[in-house]
DNA sequence: AACCGCCTACCCAGTAGTGGGTAGGCGCAG
DNA sequence: CTGCGCCTACCCACTACTGGGTAGGCGGTT
């Protein structure tokens, strides 16, 4: 790649461990410049408006604002940007979801830091980047795992119900009826294929639904 | 610190990201040298008495072994070696047990690479480092966060249940009554103070009794 | 206009879990 | 040997969730 101009990168994650252990990694090859680093995508933003990066990498599961939805606002303040969502959880439900907003790329949590540079490499020469298993899912799209996974109001109801709410609690939150948040659990459960409450928790906290974790 | 003789330091983690990550900045400090990193416990375990480091750093949270368990068999094969937990999770109800177990070290996922590095130097300069929130809880030990939660049987029923278990299957997987399975539950509730079985389930996950996370 | 997906809401019968007890057996510490 | 904690197991009434329906309203597409 050109050595004359470094790709300039910026770096969001609400793990300083994680943002400084791939900032230190990523300084080590010259042609590619660290920018700028955040904990929030708001702030990512921010940092990224001013420094105008080649590549953002952006975790996909973060407190307030997810990585998922903060691609629009990106592509809406920074048309040229290129996105890569990073996954640190297997959250292989939300790579087509990502791909549709508008991601270059989606790397997940089972890959080493060579594979990320090669990531920020070819995103930025114009392509796209998906490690092994996120192109499986890209083209498979099996009927087990519909591409669509869960709607707005379904992705409400599992986010209380995996903070540790029941029926009515979510019921009472959303203002709702009771028979409304189970028609929606049903729903998900059938949509997910899974039956029981349990499973449907740990589907929840593994794909990065869960409130707790900043 | 001493310039002449840096501190041996071995790594142990799960997340690549987080290994190559923390490696990359803590070689940027000549008085610390990594001589070996590894993904799983005991992996790290025959790495640690090929190169006897003076500290070892282990996440508290990996598949198969986990951190604490680890502990022990390091104190054994490794009398001199002093042991840092890491915790990407809130896993405070097990700073105790670490410290009951013989760990040096405890820090906490929100914490920042420089507090990593005074870290290392003060559990190899032969002190104890805690991260803020750690030393409160030992201090604090207060009623409503009990220092002994769960009994070895109420642990069994709960990390099925975190699995997606119903009370019968857990019940089969146990060869128990059902009815005891509920009375496991029920006193895990009390102990805890969660009521819902969403809690328990959080419970569960974000304490480590996860079995999916590999 | 007709269709579709989503959100809302209900019916019903059945099963699972809750929360309050009690209680025997077992092993260990005082 | 007495007490304590743990594991086991059951009773009961109650509440919550399940899994199968149906269905009206709303907004966007064709």
């Amino acid at each position: 790649m050109s050595e004359a101009k470094p790709i300039k990168v910026v770096l969001i994650d609400n793990h300083p461990l994680v943002l400084d252990g791939l900032r230190a990694v990523l300084e080590t090859f010259p042609h590619i410049e660290v920018v700028g680093t955040a904990g929030l995508a708001l702030t990512g933003l921010e940092v990224a408006v001013k420094t105008n990066p080649a590549v953002v990498l952006i975790d996909i599961n973060m407190p307030k604002l997810s990585g998922i939805d903060a691609i629009e606002l990106f592509k809406v303040k920074l048309p040229h940007c290129r996105i890569v969502m990073l996954s640190m959880h297997d959250s292989r439900e939300y790579i087509s979801a990502s791909v549709l907003h508008g991601a270059s790329g989606y790397i997940l949590k089972d890959v080493s830091t060579d594979e990320i540079v090669t990531a920020i490499e070819t995103v930025a020469a114009g392509r796209t980047y998906f490690s092994s298993g996120v192109s499986d899912v890209l083209l498979e799209r099996r009927p087990s795992e519909p591409a669509n996974p869960l709607t707005t109001r379904e992705h409400d109801v599992l986010m209380l119900l995996a903070s540790g709410k029941s029926n009515r609690d979510i019921a009472q939150s959303l203002s709702l009826s009771e028979a409304t948040v189970e028609t929606h659990r049903k729903n998900i459960k059938k949509k997910l294929g899974i039956s029981t409450t349990a499973g449907l928790i740990r589907y929840a906290i593994d794909n990065g639904f869960s409130l707790s974790d900043g």
